[in-house]
DNA sequence: TCTGGGGTCCTGGCGCCC
DNA sequence: TCTGGGGCGCCAGGACCC
Protein backbone atom coordinates (compact mmCIF):
# COMPACT_ATOMS: atom_id res chain seq x y z
CA UNK A 1 0.00 0.00 0.00
CA UNK A 2 1.40 3.34 -0.77
CA UNK A 3 1.37 6.46 1.13
CA UNK A 4 -0.64 8.38 -1.22
CA UNK A 5 -3.61 6.99 -3.83
CA UNK A 6 -1.64 7.24 -6.89
CA UNK A 7 -3.19 4.08 -8.72
CA UNK A 8 -5.66 4.80 -10.73
CA UNK A 9 -8.34 2.78 -12.34
CA UNK A 10 -10.35 3.73 -15.38
CA UNK A 11 -12.98 1.79 -16.72
CA UNK A 12 -15.27 3.78 -19.61
CA UNK A 13 -19.05 2.86 -19.16
CA UNK A 14 -20.90 0.48 -20.67
CA UNK A 15 -18.02 0.59 -23.26
CA UNK A 16 -19.74 -1.31 -26.55
CA UNK A 17 -23.32 0.30 -26.39
CA UNK A 18 -21.90 3.63 -25.30
CA UNK A 19 -19.85 3.85 -28.58
CA UNK A 20 -22.75 2.79 -30.46
CA UNK A 21 -24.87 5.00 -28.99
CA UNK A 22 -22.38 7.60 -29.99
CA UNK A 23 -22.70 6.47 -33.25
CA UNK A 24 -25.61 5.86 -34.17
CA UNK A 25 -27.72 9.21 -32.88
CA UNK A 26 -31.15 7.56 -33.27
CA UNK A 27 -29.96 5.19 -30.51
CA UNK A 28 -29.17 7.99 -28.05
CA UNK A 29 -30.92 7.13 -24.69
CA UNK A 30 -32.76 3.94 -25.79
CA UNK A 31 -31.73 0.36 -24.15
CA UNK A 32 -28.44 -0.52 -26.41
CA UNK A 33 -27.72 -4.49 -26.34
CA UNK A 34 -24.88 -5.87 -28.22
CA UNK A 35 -23.18 -9.33 -28.08
CA UNK A 36 -23.70 -12.07 -30.25
CA UNK A 37 -27.58 -12.57 -32.20
CA UNK A 38 -27.25 -15.83 -33.05
CA UNK A 39 -29.21 -18.48 -31.20
CA UNK A 40 -26.66 -19.34 -28.58
CA UNK A 41 -25.62 -15.61 -28.06
CA UNK A 42 -24.94 -13.80 -24.62
CA UNK A 43 -24.65 -10.15 -24.25
CA UNK A 44 -21.18 -8.38 -24.09
CA UNK A 45 -22.63 -5.23 -23.16
CA UNK A 46 -26.22 -3.67 -22.39
CA UNK A 47 -26.41 0.26 -22.17
CA UNK A 48 -27.68 1.72 -18.83
CA UNK A 49 -31.10 1.95 -20.63
CA UNK A 50 -31.18 -1.94 -21.20
CA UNK A 51 -29.60 -2.15 -17.31
CA UNK A 52 -33.11 -1.30 -15.92
CA UNK A 53 -34.73 -3.89 -16.99
CA UNK A 54 -32.43 -6.55 -15.24
CA UNK A 55 -30.45 -6.77 -18.34
CA UNK A 56 -26.35 -7.34 -18.05
CA UNK A 57 -23.49 -9.07 -19.51
CA UNK A 58 -22.91 -12.77 -19.76
CA UNK A 59 -26.50 -13.20 -19.82
CA UNK A 60 -27.86 -15.57 -22.57
CA UNK A 61 -29.44 -13.37 -25.30
CA UNK A 62 -32.79 -14.98 -25.61
CA UNK A 63 -33.09 -13.81 -21.96
CA UNK A 64 -32.26 -10.72 -22.76
CA UNK A 65 -34.97 -10.34 -25.13
CA UNK A 66 -37.14 -11.64 -23.21
CA UNK A 67 -36.98 -9.12 -20.65
CA UNK A 68 -36.06 -6.03 -23.07
CA UNK A 69 -37.86 -7.03 -26.49
CA UNK A 70 -37.67 -2.76 -27.55
CA UNK A 71 -33.90 -2.58 -26.77
CA UNK A 72 -31.80 -2.20 -30.52
CA UNK A 73 -29.89 -5.40 -30.90
CA UNK A 74 -26.55 -4.61 -32.11
CA UNK A 75 -23.14 -7.16 -33.46
CA UNK A 76 -20.14 -6.14 -31.87
CA UNK A 77 -18.23 -3.70 -34.24
CA UNK A 78 -14.38 -4.69 -32.69
CA UNK A 79 -12.65 -2.62 -34.73
CA UNK A 80 -14.23 0.81 -34.62
CA UNK A 81 -14.04 0.22 -30.61
CA UNK A 82 -10.20 -1.00 -31.14
CA UNK A 83 -9.91 2.93 -32.30
CA UNK A 84 -11.70 4.51 -29.66
CA UNK A 85 -9.93 2.07 -27.14
CA UNK A 86 -6.09 3.68 -28.97
CA UNK A 87 -7.42 6.97 -28.47
CA UNK A 88 -8.11 6.87 -24.38
CA UNK A 89 -5.07 4.83 -23.82
CA UNK A 90 -3.44 7.39 -25.53
CA UNK A 91 -4.69 9.75 -23.11
CA UNK A 92 -3.57 7.62 -20.18
CA UNK A 93 0.13 7.33 -21.68
CA UNK A 94 -0.31 11.46 -21.78
CA UNK A 95 -0.61 10.90 -17.90
CA UNK A 96 1.71 8.59 -17.18
CA UNK A 97 4.45 5.44 -19.08
CA UNK A 98 3.31 3.37 -16.98
CA UNK A 99 -0.18 2.79 -18.54
CA UNK A 100 -1.28 -1.04 -18.08
CA UNK A 101 -4.19 -1.88 -20.12
CA UNK A 102 -6.74 -4.61 -18.86
CA UNK A 103 -9.20 -4.77 -22.07
CA UNK A 104 -9.99 -2.29 -24.40
CA UNK A 105 -12.33 -0.47 -21.98
CA UNK A 106 -9.65 -0.36 -18.87
CA UNK A 107 -6.50 0.42 -17.40
CA UNK A 108 -4.79 0.95 -14.88
CA UNK A 109 -2.25 3.98 -14.71
CA UNK A 110 1.18 4.34 -12.18
CA UNK A 111 0.35 8.24 -11.56
CA UNK A 112 3.77 8.38 -9.73
CA UNK A 113 5.66 7.89 -12.58
CA UNK A 114 6.63 10.43 -15.14
CA UNK A 115 5.77 13.88 -15.23
CA UNK A 116 2.65 13.66 -13.07
CA UNK A 117 4.24 11.82 -10.55
CA UNK A 118 6.59 14.86 -10.23
CA UNK A 119 3.95 17.81 -9.91
CA UNK A 120 2.53 15.67 -7.51
CA UNK A 121 5.22 15.08 -5.12
CA UNK A 122 5.97 18.92 -5.65
CA UNK A 123 2.62 19.09 -3.97
CA UNK A 124 2.10 19.87 -0.81
CA UNK A 125 1.11 17.16 1.62
CA UNK A 126 -2.55 19.05 2.15
CA UNK A 127 -2.48 19.61 -1.60
CA UNK A 128 -1.84 15.95 -2.89
CA UNK A 129 -5.32 14.76 -2.08
CA UNK A 130 -6.94 17.67 -4.22
CA UNK A 131 -4.17 17.24 -6.71
CA UNK A 132 -5.00 14.03 -7.08
CA UNK A 133 -8.54 14.51 -7.61
CA UNK A 134 -8.02 17.26 -10.01
CA UNK A 135 -5.75 14.55 -12.33
CA UNK A 136 -8.92 12.03 -12.37
CA UNK A 137 -11.28 15.08 -13.31
CA UNK A 138 -9.08 16.34 -16.16
CA UNK A 139 -9.01 13.13 -17.48
CA UNK A 140 -12.29 12.01 -17.35
CA UNK A 141 -13.21 15.82 -19.17
CA UNK A 142 -10.07 15.07 -21.56
CA UNK A 143 -11.94 11.35 -22.41
CA UNK A 144 -15.66 13.03 -23.31
CA UNK A 145 -13.73 15.36 -25.42
CA UNK A 146 -11.92 13.23 -27.66
CA UNK A 147 -14.16 10.40 -27.95
CA UNK A 148 -18.03 11.78 -26.38
CA UNK A 149 -17.88 8.80 -24.24
CA UNK A 150 -18.08 8.74 -20.08
CA UNK A 151 -15.62 6.89 -17.72
CA UNK A 152 -15.53 6.53 -14.19
CA UNK A 153 -11.94 6.49 -12.59
CA UNK A 154 -10.67 5.07 -9.04
CA UNK A 155 -7.75 6.45 -7.35
CA UNK A 156 -6.64 4.98 -4.59
CA UNK A 157 -3.11 3.23 -2.81
CA UNK A 158 -3.48 0.20 -4.82
CA UNK A 159 -4.82 -1.81 -8.09
CA UNK A 160 -7.43 -3.69 -6.01
CA UNK A 161 -8.83 -0.46 -4.11
CA UNK A 162 -8.41 1.94 -7.49
CA UNK A 163 -10.24 -0.52 -9.68
CA UNK A 164 -13.21 -0.94 -6.11
CA UNK A 165 -13.28 2.75 -6.28
CA UNK A 166 -14.04 3.03 -10.36
CA UNK A 167 -16.91 0.65 -9.44
CA UNK A 168 -17.95 2.48 -6.69
CA UNK A 169 -17.53 5.71 -9.41
CA UNK A 170 -19.71 4.21 -11.95
CA UNK A 171 -21.56 5.75 -14.22
CA UNK A 172 -19.43 8.76 -15.00
CA UNK A 173 -18.26 9.55 -11.78
CA UNK A 174 -14.57 9.82 -9.99
CA UNK A 175 -13.86 8.15 -6.49
CA UNK A 176 -10.44 9.02 -4.44
CA UNK A 177 -10.07 6.38 -1.28
CA UNK A 178 -7.87 8.40 1.14
CA UNK A 179 -4.74 6.26 2.64
CA UNK A 180 -6.45 5.28 6.19
CA UNK A 181 -9.64 4.91 5.16
CA UNK A 182 -9.22 1.59 3.11
CA UNK A 183 -10.75 -1.35 5.58
CA UNK A 184 -13.82 0.99 6.31
CA UNK A 185 -14.38 1.27 2.67
CA UNK A 186 -13.77 -2.41 1.98
CA UNK A 187 -15.20 -3.82 5.14
CA UNK A 188 -18.84 -4.13 4.57
CA UNK A 189 -18.82 -4.87 0.52
CA UNK A 190 -19.65 -8.50 -0.47
CA UNK A 191 -17.16 -11.01 -0.92
CA UNK A 192 -17.47 -10.94 -4.67
CA UNK A 193 -16.04 -7.36 -4.61
CA UNK A 194 -12.93 -8.86 -4.04
CA UNK A 195 -10.59 -9.45 -7.50
CA UNK A 196 -10.99 -13.47 -8.20
CA UNK A 197 -13.96 -13.85 -6.28
CA UNK A 198 -16.36 -15.56 -8.77
CA UNK A 199 -19.52 -17.84 -8.18
CA UNK A 200 -17.73 -20.66 -6.82
CA UNK A 201 -15.29 -19.30 -4.34
CA UNK A 202 -18.23 -17.03 -2.82
CA UNK A 203 -20.13 -20.05 -2.59
CA UNK A 204 -17.92 -21.46 -0.20
CA UNK A 205 -17.06 -18.89 1.68
CA UNK A 206 -21.16 -18.36 2.40
CA UNK A 207 -20.81 -22.29 3.67
CA UNK A 208 -18.50 -21.18 5.71
CA UNK A 209 -19.96 -18.12 7.24
CA UNK A 210 -18.49 -15.55 5.23
CA UNK A 211 -20.06 -13.12 3.17
CA UNK A 212 -18.26 -9.43 3.30
CA UNK A 213 -14.62 -8.73 3.55
CA UNK A 214 -14.34 -7.91 6.87
CA UNK A 215 -15.42 -11.47 7.45
CA UNK A 216 -12.53 -12.80 5.30
CA UNK A 217 -10.36 -10.24 7.33
CA UNK A 218 -11.74 -11.48 10.99
CA UNK A 219 -11.20 -15.46 9.38
CA UNK A 220 -7.59 -15.23 9.05
CA UNK A 221 -4.71 -16.34 6.67
CA UNK A 222 -4.83 -19.94 7.74
CA UNK A 223 -8.36 -20.72 7.95
CA UNK A 224 -8.24 -19.03 4.18
CA UNK A 225 -5.77 -21.25 3.28
CA UNK A 226 -7.86 -24.09 5.00
CA UNK A 227 -10.68 -23.56 2.66
CA UNK A 228 -9.41 -22.61 -0.28
CA UNK A 229 -5.72 -23.43 -1.09
CA UNK A 230 -2.44 -21.58 -0.82
CA UNK A 231 -2.22 -18.84 -3.20
CA UNK A 232 -6.09 -17.99 -3.41
CA UNK A 233 -6.47 -18.22 0.37
CA UNK A 234 -2.96 -16.18 1.11
CA UNK A 235 -3.94 -13.37 -1.81
CA UNK A 236 -7.55 -12.79 -0.36
CA UNK A 237 -6.81 -12.40 2.93
CA UNK A 238 -4.11 -9.74 1.74
CA UNK A 239 -6.87 -8.07 -0.21
CA UNK A 240 -9.47 -8.25 2.51
CA UNK A 241 -6.89 -6.20 4.59
CA UNK A 242 -6.39 -3.78 2.20
CA UNK A 243 -2.83 -5.21 1.31
CA UNK A 244 -2.13 -5.06 -2.26
CA UNK A 245 1.45 -4.10 -3.65
CA UNK A 246 1.28 -5.68 -7.10
CA UNK A 247 2.94 -3.23 -9.55
CA UNK A 248 0.74 -1.30 -12.72
CA UNK A 249 2.47 -3.54 -15.13
CA UNK A 250 3.02 -1.97 -18.97
CA UNK A 251 3.95 -4.57 -21.14
CA UNK A 252 2.57 -7.71 -20.66
CA UNK A 253 3.35 -10.91 -22.39
CA UNK A 254 0.65 -12.69 -24.28
CA UNK A 255 0.91 -16.20 -22.82
CA UNK A 256 -1.71 -18.09 -25.78
CA UNK A 257 -3.43 -17.77 -28.92
CA UNK A 258 -6.85 -19.53 -29.29
CA UNK A 259 -9.83 -19.09 -31.39
CA UNK A 260 -12.55 -21.20 -30.68
CA UNK A 261 -16.65 -21.67 -32.21
CA UNK A 262 -20.00 -22.49 -30.59
CA UNK A 263 -22.58 -23.48 -33.48
CA UNK A 264 -25.66 -22.82 -33.65
CA UNK A 265 -27.08 -26.49 -33.88
CA UNK A 266 -24.55 -29.42 -32.30
CA UNK A 267 -22.39 -30.99 -34.30
CA UNK A 268 -22.41 -34.93 -34.63
CA UNK A 269 -20.99 -35.90 -38.09
CA UNK A 270 -17.26 -36.71 -37.67
CA UNK A 271 -15.85 -35.73 -40.54
CA UNK A 272 -17.75 -32.11 -39.87
CA UNK A 273 -16.43 -32.11 -37.04
CA UNK A 274 -12.68 -32.70 -37.74
CA UNK A 275 -13.54 -29.96 -40.84
CA UNK A 276 -14.20 -27.44 -38.13
CA UNK A 277 -11.75 -28.50 -36.30
CA UNK A 278 -8.83 -27.69 -39.06
CA UNK A 279 -10.33 -24.60 -40.12
CA UNK A 280 -10.34 -23.15 -36.32
CA UNK A 281 -6.52 -24.55 -36.65
CA UNK A 282 -5.94 -22.60 -39.79
CA UNK A 283 -7.31 -19.66 -37.79
CA UNK A 284 -5.61 -19.67 -35.32
CA UNK A 285 -2.28 -19.57 -37.35
CA UNK A 286 -3.19 -17.02 -38.98
CA UNK A 287 -3.38 -15.42 -35.42
CA UNK A 288 -0.58 -16.24 -34.40
CA UNK A 289 1.55 -15.23 -37.86
CA UNK A 290 -0.30 -11.95 -37.16
CA UNK A 291 1.38 -11.79 -33.97
CA UNK A 292 4.93 -12.62 -34.94
CA UNK A 293 4.54 -15.67 -32.99
CA UNK A 294 4.63 -19.26 -32.93
CA UNK A 295 3.98 -22.14 -30.08
CA UNK A 296 5.16 -25.68 -28.61
CA UNK A 297 1.76 -26.37 -27.00
CA UNK A 298 -1.42 -26.86 -29.19
CA UNK A 299 -4.78 -27.27 -27.18
CA UNK A 300 -8.01 -28.44 -28.41
CA UNK A 301 -11.28 -27.75 -26.51
CA UNK A 302 -14.23 -29.42 -26.94
CA UNK A 303 -17.57 -28.73 -25.06
CA UNK A 304 -19.96 -31.28 -25.67
CA UNK A 305 -24.04 -31.35 -26.06
CA UNK A 306 -24.20 -31.13 -21.97
CA UNK A 307 -21.80 -28.31 -21.93
CA UNK A 308 -19.17 -30.74 -20.54
CA UNK A 309 -16.11 -29.19 -21.60
CA UNK A 310 -12.85 -30.73 -21.98
CA UNK A 311 -9.44 -29.62 -22.90
CA UNK A 312 -6.62 -32.50 -24.79
CA UNK A 313 -3.13 -30.81 -25.52
CA UNK A 314 -0.13 -31.98 -26.79
CA UNK A 315 3.60 -30.21 -26.80
CA UNK A 316 5.71 -30.57 -29.27
CA UNK A 317 9.44 -30.57 -29.76
CA UNK A 318 9.90 -27.20 -30.75
CA UNK A 319 8.01 -23.87 -31.33
CA UNK A 320 6.09 -23.70 -34.36
CA UNK A 321 3.40 -21.22 -36.78
CA UNK A 322 3.78 -23.87 -39.62
CA UNK A 323 -0.32 -24.67 -40.60
CA UNK A 324 0.41 -28.25 -41.41
CA UNK A 325 1.70 -29.32 -38.23
CA UNK A 326 -1.01 -27.46 -35.96
CA UNK A 327 -3.98 -29.01 -38.06
CA UNK A 328 -2.14 -31.89 -37.51
CA UNK A 329 -1.63 -32.02 -34.01
CA UNK A 330 -5.30 -30.74 -33.39
CA UNK A 331 -6.69 -33.60 -35.70
CA UNK A 332 -4.55 -36.13 -33.39
CA UNK A 333 -6.51 -34.87 -30.44
CA UNK A 334 -9.91 -34.78 -31.63
CA UNK A 335 -9.34 -38.21 -32.98
CA UNK A 336 -8.99 -39.81 -29.37
CA UNK A 337 -12.02 -37.68 -28.00
CA UNK A 338 -15.68 -38.94 -28.24
CA UNK A 339 -18.15 -36.70 -29.81
CA UNK A 340 -21.28 -39.31 -30.85
CA UNK A 341 -23.46 -37.34 -28.52
CA UNK A 342 -23.26 -34.08 -29.89
CA UNK A 343 -20.47 -31.37 -30.20
CA UNK A 344 -21.52 -27.11 -28.93
CA UNK A 345 -18.42 -25.87 -29.08
CA UNK A 346 -14.46 -26.46 -30.74
CA UNK A 347 -11.11 -24.37 -30.16
CA UNK A 348 -7.91 -24.65 -31.08
CA UNK A 349 -5.23 -22.94 -29.31
CA UNK A 350 -1.28 -22.79 -29.11
CA UNK A 351 0.57 -21.99 -25.70
CA UNK A 352 3.92 -21.80 -24.57
CA UNK A 353 4.47 -18.77 -27.10
CA UNK A 354 8.22 -18.14 -28.54
CA UNK A 355 8.93 -15.22 -30.80
CA UNK A 356 8.85 -16.37 -34.30
CA UNK A 357 12.38 -18.04 -35.49
CA UNK A 358 12.60 -18.73 -39.28
CA UNK A 359 14.62 -21.89 -37.91
CA UNK A 360 11.56 -23.42 -36.52
CA UNK A 361 9.31 -22.79 -39.31
CA UNK A 362 11.46 -24.79 -41.41
CA UNK A 363 12.44 -27.77 -38.89
CA UNK A 364 8.87 -27.91 -38.34
CA UNK A 365 7.65 -27.56 -42.03
CA UNK A 366 10.17 -30.38 -43.19
CA UNK A 367 8.93 -32.86 -40.06
CA UNK A 368 5.87 -32.49 -41.01
CA UNK A 369 6.47 -32.94 -44.76
CA UNK A 370 8.39 -36.20 -44.22
CA UNK A 371 5.62 -37.06 -42.00
CA UNK A 372 3.29 -36.73 -44.73
CA UNK A 373 5.54 -38.44 -47.49
CA UNK A 374 5.89 -41.54 -45.01
CA UNK A 375 2.14 -41.76 -44.63
CA UNK A 376 2.57 -41.34 -40.93
CA UNK A 377 0.46 -39.13 -38.24
CA UNK A 378 3.11 -36.76 -37.29
CA UNK A 379 4.78 -39.10 -34.67
CA UNK A 380 8.07 -37.03 -34.79
CA UNK A 381 6.90 -33.73 -33.06
CA UNK A 382 5.55 -35.73 -30.63
CA UNK A 383 7.07 -35.29 -26.93
CA UNK A 384 7.87 -38.32 -24.94
CA UNK A 385 7.27 -41.83 -25.04
CA UNK A 386 3.72 -42.39 -24.51
CA UNK A 387 2.64 -43.50 -27.87
CA UNK A 388 -1.03 -43.91 -27.32
CA UNK A 389 -2.24 -46.29 -30.30
CA UNK A 390 -5.72 -45.29 -30.00
CA UNK A 391 -4.78 -41.79 -31.98
CA UNK A 392 -3.48 -43.05 -34.68
CA UNK A 393 -6.57 -44.17 -36.34
CA UNK A 394 -6.73 -41.99 -40.13
CA UNK A 395 -5.80 -43.21 -42.90
CA UNK A 396 -3.74 -40.53 -44.83
CA UNK A 397 -6.19 -40.10 -47.47
CA UNK A 398 -9.08 -39.07 -44.83
CA UNK A 399 -6.50 -36.41 -43.78
CA UNK A 400 -5.97 -35.16 -46.81
CA UNK A 401 -9.95 -35.13 -47.41
CA UNK A 402 -10.25 -33.45 -44.37
CA UNK A 403 -7.52 -30.39 -45.38
CA UNK A 404 -9.20 -30.09 -48.67
CA UNK A 405 -12.32 -29.91 -46.84
CA UNK A 406 -11.29 -27.21 -44.18
CA UNK A 407 -9.94 -24.53 -47.07
CA UNK A 408 -13.36 -24.54 -48.86
CA UNK A 409 -14.69 -21.04 -48.81
CA UNK A 410 -18.10 -20.78 -46.40
CA UNK A 411 -20.73 -19.57 -49.41
CA UNK A 412 -22.45 -16.65 -48.63
CA UNK A 413 -26.02 -16.11 -49.01
CA UNK A 414 -27.36 -12.45 -49.47
CA UNK A 415 -29.66 -13.54 -46.30
CA UNK A 416 -27.00 -13.31 -44.00
CA UNK A 417 -24.73 -10.84 -45.62
CA UNK A 418 -26.46 -8.37 -43.73
CA UNK A 419 -25.85 -7.95 -39.66
CA UNK A 420 -27.85 -5.52 -37.39
CA UNK A 421 -25.70 -2.80 -36.52
CA UNK A 422 -23.57 -3.09 -39.45
CA UNK A 423 -21.96 0.04 -41.58
CA UNK A 424 -22.85 0.41 -45.41
CA UNK A 425 -22.81 3.24 -47.52
CA UNK A 426 -25.52 3.78 -50.52
CA UNK A 427 -24.69 5.15 -53.40
CA UNK A 428 -27.43 7.41 -53.13
CA UNK A 429 -28.35 8.04 -49.67
CA UNK A 430 -24.78 7.71 -47.88
CA UNK A 431 -23.60 6.25 -45.09
CA UNK A 432 -25.63 3.83 -42.48
CA UNK A 433 -26.42 0.81 -40.53
CA UNK A 434 -28.13 -1.99 -40.88
CA UNK A 435 -31.30 -2.05 -38.56
CA UNK A 436 -32.20 -5.97 -39.77
CA UNK A 437 -32.79 -8.05 -42.47
CA UNK A 438 -35.32 -10.56 -43.63
CA UNK A 439 -37.82 -12.15 -46.61
CA UNK A 440 -35.35 -10.76 -48.96
CA UNK A 441 -35.08 -7.42 -47.54
CA UNK A 442 -32.65 -4.96 -45.51
CA UNK A 443 -33.47 -1.90 -43.51
CA UNK A 444 -31.09 0.70 -42.65
CA UNK A 445 -30.83 4.33 -41.06
CA UNK A 446 -29.16 6.51 -42.75
CA UNK A 447 -27.43 8.91 -39.82
CA UNK A 448 -23.54 9.74 -39.09
CA UNK A 449 -22.06 10.23 -35.70
CA UNK A 450 -22.74 13.74 -33.84
CA UNK A 451 -25.62 14.14 -36.77
CA UNK A 452 -29.50 13.54 -35.70
CA UNK A 453 -31.77 10.89 -35.80
CA UNK A 454 -31.93 9.97 -39.29
CA UNK A 455 -34.31 8.39 -41.69
CA UNK A 456 -34.81 4.55 -42.07
CA UNK A 457 -35.20 3.07 -45.87
CA UNK A 458 -35.88 -0.66 -47.22
CA UNK A 459 -33.70 -2.29 -49.98
CA UNK A 460 -33.82 -6.16 -51.10
CA UNK A 461 -31.18 -7.68 -49.81
CA UNK A 462 -29.13 -7.89 -52.86
CA UNK A 463 -29.40 -4.14 -54.15
CA UNK A 464 -26.31 -3.47 -55.83
CA UNK A 465 -26.09 0.19 -54.42
CA UNK A 466 -25.57 -0.73 -51.09
CA UNK A 467 -22.14 -2.11 -49.81
CA UNK A 468 -20.32 -2.83 -46.29
CA UNK A 469 -18.37 0.34 -45.22
CA UNK A 470 -16.14 1.11 -42.67
CA UNK A 471 -17.41 2.77 -39.38
CA UNK A 472 -17.16 6.69 -39.29
CA UNK A 473 -15.09 8.53 -36.11
CA UNK A 474 -17.58 9.40 -33.00
CA UNK A 475 -15.47 13.16 -33.25
CA UNK A 476 -15.04 14.54 -36.48
C1' DT B 1 -32.21 -18.13 -18.40
C1' DC B 2 -29.27 -21.73 -20.34
C1' DT B 3 -25.03 -20.19 -20.73
C1' DG B 4 -19.66 -16.27 -26.21
C1' DG B 5 -14.88 -15.60 -27.00
C1' DG B 6 -10.53 -14.37 -25.56
C1' DG B 7 -7.53 -14.83 -22.08
C1' DT B 8 -4.88 -15.80 -17.08
C1' DC B 9 -3.69 -18.39 -13.04
C1' DC B 10 -3.82 -22.27 -9.83
C1' DT B 11 -4.06 -27.10 -8.41
C1' DG B 12 -3.29 -31.84 -8.53
C1' DG B 13 -1.89 -36.09 -10.80
C1' DC B 14 1.61 -38.36 -13.20
C1' DG B 15 6.03 -39.61 -15.18
C1' DC B 16 10.83 -38.82 -15.40
C1' DC B 17 15.35 -37.82 -13.61
C1' DC B 18 18.71 -37.41 -10.11
C1' DT C 1 18.82 -53.45 -7.20
C1' DC C 2 15.28 -51.35 -4.71
C1' DT C 3 13.09 -47.45 -2.49
C1' DG C 4 12.09 -42.78 -1.52
C1' DG C 5 11.90 -37.99 -2.13
C1' DG C 6 12.48 -33.56 -4.40
C1' DG C 7 12.23 -30.95 -8.55
C1' DC C 8 10.40 -30.30 -12.88
C1' DG C 9 7.65 -30.54 -17.07
C1' DC C 10 3.41 -31.95 -18.96
C1' DC C 11 -1.43 -32.43 -18.86
C1' DA C 12 -6.32 -31.69 -17.50
C1' DG C 13 -9.67 -29.23 -15.22
C1' DG C 14 -11.61 -25.45 -12.70
C1' DA C 15 -12.27 -20.71 -11.49
C1' DC C 16 -12.05 -16.25 -12.77
C1' DC C 17 -11.74 -11.84 -15.54
C1' DC C 18 -13.51 -8.55 -19.22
Amino acid sequence: MRSAPTVLHLDMDAFYASVEQASKPSLRGKAVIVGGLGPRGVVATASYEARVHGVHSAMAMAHARRLCPHAAYLIPRFALYRRVSDTVMGLLHELSPLVEPLSLDEAFVDLEAGECGERLRAAAPEAMAAAVRETGERLRADIAAATGLTASVGIAGSKLLAKIGSEAAKPDGLVVIEPGTERAFLGPKPVRTLWGVGPATADHLRRAGITTVAEVAEAGEAELVRLLGRAHGASLYAMAIGHDDRPVVAERDVKSISVEDTFDVDLTDRARVRAEVARLADRCVKRLREAGRSGRTVVLKVRHYDFTTLTRSETLRAPTDDPVVVRETADRLIEAIDTTGGVRLLGVGVAGLADFTQEDLFAQASQASQAIQAGLTGQPDRVGSDARPETRGAAPEERRADTALASAPVPETPAHRWRPGQDVTHEEYGPGWVQGSGVGRVTVRFEVPGGVPGRVRTFPVDDPRLSPSDPLPLVS
